[in-house]
Parts: C-alpha cells; sequence; structure tokens
RNA sequence: GGGCGCUUAGCUCAGCUGGUUUAGAGCACUGCCCUUACAAGGCAGGGGUCGGCAGUUCGAAUCUGCCAGCGCCCA
C-alpha cells in the first residue's frame, strides 16, 4: 500500500517528465483578455553567439522564480522569451570560422555571408533554448521573439524613422572608436579601459625661424604623422614667446602653427602637447577651435595610409610606431622615452586596441530622451534592487553623450536611409523607395547596420507587437521586472527606460534586478580562454536542474559577486536529498491513503506539542519566505526553507512523531502524518519557485485528487491561527532540556545506543519540572535522550556517581554507576561554570554602571538583573554538583 | 581624479530599525554512531571580539568620521 520511493533522489527520472507536463497543460502560456491582474517579464535576450553561461543560470533562475511565485499568487502571468542577434559578436564568431578555411565575409558578398550568419544564429538560438528549458523556465514559447523578425525590425525602422524626423538622429563626421579587427565604429559603452604598460616619447619639433625646437610627449608616436599643430597652455609663461610661431613637422616636413588652448594641462609631459585632429578626440576639438586641418594617417584596418608617408604606408600602426621613434632617433628629435602607465581603449568583443578615428556615422541626440528618464527613476515610478544603482544609472545619465549607432557591418538591421544618386536627397523612410522623389534618379541605401542595441532598446514593447496596437500591449504592458546583470545598465537598461518614454509614454519596467557576477572561487571573472566557465548542461546532468537552480540562489548575496565552486551546488543536492528522504520517510508509514484525501483541519484535530509547535514554525517560515520574496533577498528566502526543513522538520519533528507512527494508537498515527503531510506541502509550495521538479514530483503523490498541480496551486498565506508563541517559548526549552542532556552523555563517552535513567530534581514551579509533567513531552524526553525512566521529584537524591545537567534552574542527575569518568564530569562541571562566570562578568558589569541603570530602559535593566540571579543561582548548584563529585 | 561597494570562524557568506548575540549558517575540522527516511546521513564538539583608529551612546559587529586594504564603474 505504501509508496515506495528510491533511496536517493535521481534528478534525470523527473525532470524532463515535468517540464513536457506543464508545457502540455499549457501553464506556461499567457492569455489575453482575462480578468486577473498580469505579471510579466521579458527576457533579457540571450545572443545567439554561442552556448549559455552560469550568468544566464543565475539570471533566468531568478526570473523563473519571480514568474512561478507570481503564477502560484494567482497572476496571469507572461514571461516573454527570446533571443538577440548581437551584431559584432556573432558576425565575429563567424568570421573567426572562415578564417581557419583561410577565408573571409568579402569571399562571400554580403546577401551569402548573412546567409552564413542566419544559420549559425538558428543553430545557437535552438541550442540555447533547449538549455534554458532544462534548468526549467517556465516561459511562453508561443511568444518568442528574435531581434531580427519581421516585426521587430519594422519597430527598428519605424523608431529610426521617428528619431530622424524629430531631429534626434544625425549623421556626422566625429571622432569614433574604431575597432580595426572588426572594421566598424563602436560607441563609447562598447570600450573598455585599461591600464596599460606602455612608454611616453618626448619628441623635439623645430621651430621654423631655427631658433630652437618644442618638445612634446605622446604615448603614440605614430600619429604625429598626422599632426596638424602644437598646443600650449595660454597661461603656460614658458611658452608664451612661442605661440603664433610655427614648428616644422618631423618626417613629413609640413610647417604646422604652435597654439594657445585652455585644454592643454601644463603638468603633462613638457606642457606642449602635438595635436592631431583627425586621432584623438580631445585634439578633434582643439583642432575644431582653431581651424587645423584633419589628417588620417590611418586605412580602417589599422594600417598606415598614403597620407602617413611612405616610410610606414601600409604597415600596421604598431609597426609604425617603431619605425617613427627609429626614425625620430636618426633625425636626433628623439629627446628621451618613459615608462607610462595609461589607460587605452579595448574593443569589448574582439579584444583589440581600439583607435580613436574620424569618420562619418549615424548619431542619437541623448539628452533630450534622457531627461525623462532621469526624472521616473527619481520618482521611483523604477525602482531598483539594490538600490544604489541609482547613483550609477543618474551619473550617467546626466553626463550622456551622444550614441553612435552606425556599424560597418553585414549582420543587422539596415540603416533605413536612403540617398540618391545624382541629386543631395536624402531620406529615412519606412518603406523603401523606387526612386528619388526629388529627380526621378535611382536611389540606394546606407550600407551601414545599427548597433544591436538598437534594437535591444526596443526590447520590451517590440517583442508584443508595437508600433501596432496588440491585444499583448494592452494587457501584458508596462512589464513589472527586468532582471539583468548591472554591466549592461547604460547598454540596455538605460536605453530602454528611455525609448519606453519616447515611443510609449510609459516606463517599461517597475522594478529593475541587479544580479551579480559569477566569478570563481577565485573572485575571477568567468571566461573561456581561463577554462573557468563551467557548462550548466554538464553541472545539472551531476547534481539536477533543482540544485543547480537552489544552491546558485543559496550563495548569491544581494548585490555582491558571486564566487562560485561546484562544491557549492552539493549544498543544493543534500537539500534535495534531505526533502526527498523526508518525504519518502512519511510516504512509507503512509497505509492509509484516506489521509492524502482528507482536508487539513487542524481545528477538529487535537493536536499534540509538536504539532502545534511545526505548524508555528511553519507560519514564521511562510512570514519570511513572502516578506524576503518582496524584497527580492532571494538567498534569504532559500536559507529560510532550508532551516525550517532541516532543522525544525527534520531534526525535531519526524524525530518526535516517530514514538507516535511507531507504537502509538491509530488514531495517534493519523493525526500525526496529517500534520506532517500537511507541512511537507506546504513547503514544497514554498520551494516550488525555487526547485520546480522535484517539489511537483513529490507533491503529486501527496495532493489529493481535485487539487491542483503545484505549479499552479495557491500560494500560501501566513495563517495566523498556526502562530503560538507559548508553543515556541516552551519548545525551546525542551528542546534546551534535551540537548544538554545530549550533550552530557556525548561528553561523557555513554554509547549512543545505551538506555540511562533520569533523576530530575526540582519543584513544580520550575519550567522544566512543570513541563516534564506533561506525559507528551515527558514522552518526547525520554525517546531523544534514550532514557528508560524518568523519576522527578522536589527533594530527590542526587545518585552516585552521576553526571549532573542544569536546565533553566531544574537540576538532572544522569546515575553512571561503572561508567562515569570523573575527570570528564569535572572538566564538563567546570567548563560551565566559567561560561556562565563569563556571562556574569559582563552582566555585573552593566549593573555596576550607573549610568546603566538610571539611563537605559526599565526592562533591560530588570532582565538583567533576572539574568544575574537566575545565572549566581546556577553557578550554586554546579559548585555544589562539583563539590559532591569530589567526595 | 570622481563615484560605488566590500573587509565578521580556515573558506564562502548571514546578522533587517544598536540591548536574550562573550556573534549565526554551510563547507572544512574533531569525537561517537551504518539507530528500520536520508553516510548526499545522525548526535555532540572545537574555532571568530566582528579591517584599524577616533567618536556618538548607559550600551556598537550594527550609527558617524577618518585611515588602510581589496574590487567594480566612470573619466
Amino acid at each position: 500500500m505504501a509508496v515506495q520511493l528510491g533511496k536517493v533522489y535521481t534528478p534525470k527520472d523527473v525532470e524532463s517528465k515535468w517540464y513536457k507536463y506543464w508545457q502540455e497543460k499549457g501553464y506556461f502560456h499567457a492569455k489575453t483578455g482575462m480578468d486577473k491582474k498580469s505579471f510579466v517579464i521579458v527576457i533579457p535576450p540571450p545572443n545567439v553567439t554561442g552556448m549559455l553561461t552560469m550568468g544566464h543560470v543565475l539570471n533566468n533562475t531568478i526570473q523563473d522564480i519571480l514568474i512561478r511565485h507570481a503564477r502560484m499568487k494567482g497572476y496571469e502571468t507572461l514571461w516573454l522569451p527570446g533571443t538577440d542577434h548581437a551584431g559584432i559578436a556573432t558576425q565575429n564568431v563567424v568570421e573567426q570560422n572562415l578564417k581557419k578555411e583561410g577565408k573571409t565575409r568579402y569571399n562571400y558578398g554580403r546577401e551569402d555571408f548573412t546567409a552564413l550568419v542566419w544559420k549559425w544564429a538558428l543553430k545557437h538560438k535552438s541550442i540555447i533554448f533547449n538549455q534554458l528549458q532544462k534548468i526549467g523556465c517556465s516561459f511562453d514559447r508561443q511568444r518568442e521573439r528574435f531581434t531580427l523578425d519581421d516585426g521587430l525590425s519594422y519597430a527598428v525602422r519605424k523608431v529610426f524613422v521617428h528619431l530622424y524626423k524629430k531631429g534626434l538622429i544625425y549623421r556626422g563626421r566625429r571622432i569614433i572608436n574604431w575597432c580595426p579587427v572588426s572594421r566598424t565604429a563602436l560607441s563609447d559603452e562598447e570600450v573598455i579601459h585599461r591600464e596599460t604598460k606602455g612608454n611616453l616619447w618626448y619628441f623635439r619639433y623645430p621651430l621654423e625661424d631655427k631658433s630652437g625646437y618644442v618638445t612634446v610627449a605622446t604615448t603614440r608616436p605614430e600619429t604625429m604623422l598626422g599632426d596638424t599643430g602644437v598646443a600650449v597652455n595660454p597661461k603656460d609663461e614658458r611658452y608664451s614667446k612661442l605661440v603664433g610661431k610655427n614648428v616644422i613637422l618631423p618626417i613629413q616636413n609640413r610647417t604646422i602653427p604652435i597654439i594657445a588652448d585652455d585644454f592643454v594641462d601644463p603638468e603633462f609631459g613638457t606642457g606642449a602637447v602635438k595635436v592631431t585632429p583627425a586621432h584623438d578626440p580631445n585634439d578633434f576639438e582643439i583642432g575644431r577651435r582653431h581651424g587645423l586641418e584633419q589628417i588620417n594617417v590611418m586605412n580602417p584596418d589599422g594600417t598606415m595610409n598614403e597620407a602617413a608617408g611612405s616610410i610606414v604606408n601600409g604597415k600596421d600602426r604598431l609597426e609604425a610606431r617603431k619605425i617613427v621613434v627609429e626614425e625620430m632617433k636618426r633625425l636626433i628629435l628623439h629627446e628621451k622615452v618613459e615608462d607610462y602607465v595609461h589607460s587605452v581603449g579595448y574593443s569589448e568583443r574582439a579584444g583589440v586596441m581600439i583607435e580613436p578615428y574620424l569618420s562619418e556615422q549615424w548619431f542619437v541626440k541623448m539628452k533630450p530622451l534622457a531627461k525623462p528618464a532621469i526624472k521616473v527613476v527619481d520618482e521611483k515610478k523604477i525602482k531598483f534592487h539594490p538600490e544604489r544603482w541609482h547613483k550609477t544609472y543618474n551619473h550617467w545619465m546626466t553626463n550622456i553623450r551622444d550614441w553612435c549607432i552606425s556599424r560597418q557591418l553585414w549582420w543587422g538591421h539596415r540603416i533605413p536611409v536612403f540617398y540618391c544618386e545624382s541629386c543631395q536627397w536624402q531620406d529615412a523612410l519606412i518603406d523603401d523607395p523606387d526612386k528619388c522623389p526629388e529627380c526621378g534618379c535611382k536611389v540606394y541605401q546606407d550600407t551601414d547596420v545599427l548597433d544591436t542595441w538598437f534594437s535591444s532598446w526596443l526590447w520590451p514593447f517590440s517583442t508584443m507587437g508595437w508600433p501596432d496596437n496588440t491585444e499583448d500591449l494592452r494587457d501584458f504592458y508596462p512589464t513589472n521586472d527586468l532582471v539583468t546583470a548591472p554591466d549592461i545598465i547604460f547598454f540596455w537598461v538605460a536605453r530602454m527606460i528611455m525609448a519606453s518614454l519616447e515611443f510609449i509614454g510609459e516606463v517599461p519596467f517597475r522594478d529593475v534586478y541587479f544580479t551579480g557576477i559569477i566569478r570563481d572561487i577565485q573572485g575571477r571573472k568567468m571566461s573561456k580562454s581561463l577554462g573557468n566557465s563551467p557548462d550548466p548542461l554538464v553541472l545539472i546532468e551531476k547534481y539536477g536542474a533543482d540544485a543547480l537552480r537552489y544552491g546558485i540562489m543559496l550563495i548569491a548575496p544581494q548585490g555582491q559577486d558571486i564566487l562560485f565552486s561546484e562544491e557549492r551546488l552539493e549544498v543544493g543536492r543534500n537539500f534535495m536529498n534531505k526533502i526527498w528522504n523526508a518525504s519518502r520517510f512519511i510516504l512509507m508509514n503512509l497505509d492509509d491513503e484516506n489521509i492524502i484525501e482528507e482536508k487539513f483541519d487542524p481545528d477538529r484535530l487535537n493536536l499534540a506539542i509538536a504539532d502545534k509547535w511545526i505548524l508555528s514554525r511553519l507560519t514564521r517560515t511562510i512570514h519570511r519566505v513572502n516578506h524576503n520574496l518582496n524584497r527580492y533577498r532571494f538567498d534569504e528566502v532559500a536559507r529560510s526553507i532550508y532551516d525550517f526543513v532541516w532543522s525544525d522538520f527534520c531534526d525535531w519533528y519526524i524525530e518526535l512523531i516517530k514514538e507516535r507512527l511507531y507504537k502509538k494508537s491509530e488514531v495517534e498515527k493519523h493525526k500525526a502524518l496529517s500534520v506532517a503531510i500537511y507541512i511537507i506541502k506546504s513547503f514544497l509550495k514554498l520551494l516550488h519557485p525555487y526547485a520546480p521538479f522535484i517539489t511537483e514530483e513529490i507533491y503529486q503523490k501527496l495532493k489529493s485528487k481535485d487539487e491542483a498541480d503545484i505549479i499552479v496551486s495557491h500560494w500560501l498565506k501566513a495563517e495566523s491561527r498556526f502562530e503560538d508563541k507559548a508553543i515556541d517559548e516552551k519548545f525551546f526549552i525542551i528542546q534546551d532540556i534535551i540537548t544538554s542532556l545530549r550533550t552530557a552523555r556525548s561528553e561523557m563517552n555513554i554509547p549512543p545506543s545505551a538506555k540511562l535513567r533520569l533523576i530530575v530534581r526540582g519543584s513544580d514551579e520550575e519550567i522544566p519540572v512543570s513541563l516534564l509533567k506533561d506525559s507528551e513531552i515527558y514522552a518526547y524526553v525520554k525517546s531523544l535522550v534514550r532514557i528508560s525512566e524518568i523519576t522527578i521529584s522536589g527533594d530527590a537524591e542526587k545518585p552516585h556517581p552521576s553526571s549532573s545537567v542544569i536546565v533553566r534552574g531544574t537540576e538532572f542527575f544522569i546515575p553512571l554507576e561503572g561508567v562515569i569518568d570523573i575527570e570528564a564530569e569535572k572538566a564538563r562541571l567546570e567548563k560551565e561554570i566559567n561560561r556562565i562566570g563569563g556571562l556574569q562578568k559582563s552582566i555585573q558589569s552593566k549593573l555596576s554602571n550607573h549610568n546603566f541603570i538610571t539611563r537605559a530602559p526599565k526592562e533591560i535593566v530588570a532582565r538583567e538583573i533576572e539574568k544575574e540571579k537566575f545565572n549566581r543561582e546556577q553557578i550554586e548548584k554546579l559548585k555544589a554538583n562539583l563539590k559532591s563529585l569530589l567526595n
């Protein structure tokens, strides 16, 4: 009759089964037009570049927790999944693969190459979804989106045209960040600055009038070939006489002016700087102010061009650097070189040094968009968790710079700007034009594509069908929560807020939860090259998806980076196994399956103390879980459940009811099982968002026929009728008695199997005595301490020899004829006297402090006085026992 | 240079509005136990004075200031 379960939980058997079941039941699918309130999360779309990382596991587990919790709370839930085409990254991966065959994208041409990337993207999309489903993500795949889908592409185009017409998108010749490997412009956010060891070269530029020279310092000698001026600070007296004169640029033999500009820092180098307007953003500005020429000396691939002169033409920039230095030495214009640590920009994707590069690109004016976006966060219409990210956000938003959105790539949304082949006409259009509306000539489209984030910033609403006025938008927008890593706060979060306000007029989400970044146990970022990034699927294979999810949530403190190591998942696995076995134990004892069909009604059962206590503890746990879920403290939630299940339920409750299950009446057994099943079902519900599979598996065995599957069962409210402070207090003392006696046994080296007698000396007014007069509590102590019989009396003689224990003023004696180790007992008692003596010391120092007595609240003082008295009596008793031991 | 965060047991972290905390958990460690749910387990134990200094307070791991170390972001 009783249900049999395996001794060890094996996740593999159950995970795929339940995922499929839930899908078939349609639980993941959100319906429009429902009366219920909705709860919506839109997934941060993983890139279709490769596989999932531990960061994705963390991120998507949190989203699934939020979604499952909301679903159980009765919301119409939508978790909208999808993927991102990830322009540079994906094109890069495919190009790297071509490189292995000795080919480049140019061998294929735009169309064929893009087809190759599509193939790659589709393949990885399916890998990614397979992985996410293995984790248990309960998202609505009927609504799956990809940033290059027709609808989303249309939204991109619509937005571009809108901003273009509004004058917020413009084309400009500017210094941008250029990646010579991907041969494209990048936005400021895609450049990572790293302290890099380099050199500072000092070069002499001879004055035109041959009266001497000016020494300039530079970290990038090769750029001197494009110098069109030398600048000094106008307040710098050292150079005031030189301003207005010219120098001869060495190697190039070009005459360039010495100018004065406030930007120059007199402290840097010699106080005179070379100005290269085409290769440095600051120099660009200086050059503009003084009308200096802009000479581009570099090709898009990072080699030097003709303008750089014959000695370096065609050579790579770093090779050119060496040549320039040698040449300056040869010309005896090289003054000195110093070691120099400076900040160098690297491409986020390709990892190579970027070049500040003058070119024509498309930009978005950000200031007007930023203003309302700052406001909504300031006004808490969007809340960040942890809150401190608000500051980071504000700082970036108030200093926002224009966004370079054009990319010289093939993979992505093509810029919808058209130019006339013969006249000056150009325009951004929703629909492709046949001919120039001005002159009727042929038109062509801009060849560049848009920054990936130009589609991602629309993600929350473009995925719901915007710009059409869809049912999804009506029912599910704005969304509720966004879960993301903080490293894309500027790339993505900030821009989504701006986009949503601009195009929809509402915030895109209300709460943003920033996860930590997963590192290895040594604190290093996970990366492919270090090989410290585990494959989530391997971990699932080894530990189970539930253990992975639960384990990672347990070690993920809010707002802190997460140090991950595989061993830390063992906690999760062990916990799942513990739950499995506790449930298994109850099921093993369940010979009357009617209990499962009965409604749990505590009012009609005459509950035992242990029953009331575990229900009270459960209530406390529900409180904690709900409280901590509300404030996004996912680690705390995991911990609360863990403590309740392991410490309260398994260590105490199950142990206490064993007696009732084995020996007592059918009524008692039935009652204990009813409570146990109720408790298990309750904590399974609490745990379900964290560990969906095992909880459904066990719940199915414990639920009545007319109860819903756990995934759609009702979330728990803390029921105040179960809260029982008096029982909690009582039980705390019972635990104290049992633990103290066990400690004495253990320290006396009494074999765990030995059954002992127990003599209790104390009056009825003493709490432990009054408790033990209760036959139920009497039985608990007997069974958990392994006592054969208990004698209670106010004037009981202490048996000799015996071990003595004092709990709450009551003395407990364990007769130990023949077994006692006098020395061990003596040491025990002395240790205890010392411990309490220590407590006394700190209490007495408080009490002897007049200020404490007069200024501290009365209750606090009273409590201290009581503690002091209690401890004093305790010590007296211990000393008496110690003395009698020595006699 | 500006901003943010962290520093509590050997390791990884809790400790919410300062007082039942001479500070908790997991892992690791020690002893006993394969006791019919679980050795991925049970019972018991050892171990930290809360980065440093100063201050506020009757009372500080908790609040304030300064300093140091580490990390991240921005320039």
